[in-house]
RNA sequence: GUCCCCAUAGCUCAGCGGAAGAGCGUCUCCCUCCGGAGGAGAAGGUCGGAGGUUCAAAUCCUCCUGGGGAUACCA
């Protein structure tokens, strides 16, 4: 890669100068991209040479530049000094070759790092008896990027979903539908909605020792033991109505699940483990709990006072299925950033009980999204739905729809739900994880700009040109007729996509990518607003560029596929 | 109380040891021209505050202030 180039040669003209005084090894050679107006790739070593050497910086790279003017490379066309800065510009030459190696690399981007590697990530995870809300339309967001990055860098992945079948929101949920006497085969999507609203709502207004609060535990026991038939009945058939609701759901945003795990699965094994681990939980006020507290942590009860595992403990059988069942390297999971704390004493725990499963286990954390009412929730009933949300965003698009470009009825549905899916996951991904996202429609969702249908767009005004043009052929067209500068600024951007794919899955961030997208997409519009494509009357030139558009469109591709975002060829 | 996370332009956010950035919003321009969900330009910031480390701090450390989360049988 470039970056490496150009650390040999600063390199080398150090050792030329300096080679008495120091070795390479003194100092680091970082070659970091500045702003653009400095330059395409920047130094900064005369900062530490400086303090070794005791001159001043500016002299230093005064010299270096000097010494790398001597003989010149064929991939740099400039070197400057500035302000202690060595400067580097590519050389129209080095980028018009780069351009005739990437038109036909079918592979281009991607890297082979984690090649061999089996990785586990576990997202979305919603729950059945409740709803499939913003906080999870993020974490599928999330995830699915990253598997899409992990799988750009060479690593098999298995997507994994944990959802949530037993526990208190399902007795809370079928406790209202015993009151309403509802019938197992009349269970909507709606009714589950409803009642565990409902069921929710009397379970956090009833005072404790209440009858409420003590018939919704007897029906939580209940579950566990599978020991009423009506019970039983309106649990499964709630049970799969809200797992056939969540399947259109993944579907529609692109994900397929390659392993599904339920909680209702997890409560055995979970209870073995903390049951046979006596040094490490500890019995309390009935319960078995495991003292964070000398961990700089805090208590957390796995099994609870009627004996049953808690979430906590069936989190520890779940992680240790996946490796009975995978040969797994790396096991991530994301979740919503307010369980942090309990994940630092789950994950001490695993230390302490499976170590060789600890180490290999990752969790990394998104933010919630918010509304400016305060936190979104789903017990009270004001929650967010991921279909509403989607179907709001398609019926703003309407507004800002195009003349039309001769799609049919079904091209054009297909499209809005696409820009509708675009923009959500767009402005989920485009910033860094971990913080929450103030969900204000006008502000965090934006349709222009730095936004999903942006990207979207440019790639279907290249695509236009393209279905417009003759013949061209990457082969035979000479690409040193590429001299105009938004020519040689967007090849430039194109030649950046494998470093961003390493960086962004090396680093769990996705926003990485976004921001790439975002500037690739901008060069992109400037590139065909400054020039002529198509009436370019010289012929050479013309193939070129169309080349270049071409190449331009795959890139984006498949960078926005990256995210999950699909490309549209009309719009 | 204790423990985590956060504070950068009017707003939403990048940057996380070297040269203050993007989008939106505001103000100017650009459709005889391959798609204006576009392009060119301008204004706008002592990076919450105070110390410290460093040749160099938005970035690292300490304290303070303000916001969010977690803190025993929900997840």
């Amino acid at each position: 890669m470039i970056r490496d180039v150009i650390g040999e040669i600063v390199k080398g003209a150090i050792d030329e100068i300096w080679g008495t005084k120091i070795t390479p090894l003194d100092v680091l050679i970082e070659v970091e991209k500045p702003q653009s107006e400095f330059g395409d790739y920047a130094v900064n070593v005369a900062f530490a040479l400086s303090k070794l050497l005791h001159f001043g910086p500016n002299e230093i790279a005064g010299s270096l530049v000097r010494k790398l003017n001597e003989k010149r490379t064929p991939e740099i066309a400039k070197v400057e000094a500035a302000g202690g800065y060595i400067n580097f510009f590519l050389s129209s030459e080095y980028l018009q070759k780069e351009l005739s190696k990437i038109a036909e690399d079918k592979n281009f981007g991607l890297n082979e790092t984690l090649k061999g590697k089996t990785v586990m990530i576990e997202y979305t995870d919603p729950n059945p008896f409740k709803l499939f809300h913003i906080g999870h339309l993020m974490s599928n967001t999330i995830g699915e990027s990253i598997a899409r990055l992990y799988e750009a860098s060479g690593a098999k992945v298995i997507r994994a979903n944990y959802q949530g079948d037993v526990g208190l929101h399902v007795a809370k949920a079928i406790w209202e539908m015993k009151k309403e006497k509802i019938l197992p085969r009349d269970v909507v999507m709606e009714t589950l909605a409803r009642v565990y609203a409902i069921g929710s709502k009397s379970y956090e207004d009833a005072e404790e020792e209440s009858a409420v609060k003590k018939e919704i535990a007897e029906i939580n026991e209940k579950i566990y033991e599978k020991s009423d038939s009506e019970i039983n009945n309106l649990y499964n058939s709630g049970r799969k109505v809200s797992l056939d609701n969540f399947e259109v759901m993944y579907k529609k945003l692109g994900t397929k699940f390659d392993v599904y795990f339920f909680e209702s699965e997890m409560g055995e094994e979970g209870k073995e483990t903390v049951l046979g681990n006596p040094k490490i939980f500890k019995k309390s006020e009935g319960a078995i709990v495991f003292k964070g507290e000398d961990y700089g942590l805090h208590t957390r009860v796995f099994i609870n006072s009627k004996g049953l595992p808690t979430y906590e403990a069936k989190e520890l059988g779940l992680n240790k299925k996946k490796f009975e069942l995978y040969p797994l390297d790396l096991s991530i999971i994301i979740t919503g950033n307010e369980i942090d704390e309990y994940f630092r004493v789950l994950l001490k725990v695993m230390e302490l009980i499976m170590p060789e499963v600890a180490e290999k286990t990752v969790h990394i954390s998104h933010g919630m999204l918010r509304l400016p009412s305060g936190k979104m929730s789903s017990r009270t009933g004001d929650v967010i739905t991921a279909e509403w949300l989607i179907s709001e965003i398609k019926s703003r698009l309407k507004e800002k729809e195009n003349k039309d470009k001769g799609l049919t009825g079904e091209e054009k549905e297909n499209n809005s739900e696409q820009i509708a899916i675009g923009a959500m996951k767009y402005s989920i991904l485009r910033q860094a994880l971990g913080h929450d996202i103030i969900f204000d429609f006008d502000k965090s969702l934006s349709l222009e700009g730095d936004s999903g249908p942006y990207a979207q767009y440019a790639y279907a005004r290249l695509k236009s040109i393209l279905s417009k043009a003759e013949n061209y052929d990457a082969r035979s067209a000479d690409m040193a007729v590429l001299k105009e500068k938004s020519e040689l600024e967007l090849i430039k951007q194109l030649l950046e996509l494998p470093e961003v794919i390493k960086y962004s899955g090396e680093k769990l961030a996705p926003h990485h990518l976004v921001k790439y997208i975002h500037e690739l997409a901008s060069a992109m519009n400037h590139f065909y607003e400054s020039i002529r494509i198509l009436t370019d009357e010289d012929v050479p030139r013309r193939q070129a560029r169309l080349v270049l558009v071409e190449t331009a469109a795959a890139i984006l591709k498949t960078g926005l596929g990256l995210l999950g975002v699909k490309v549209l060829e009309k719009i």
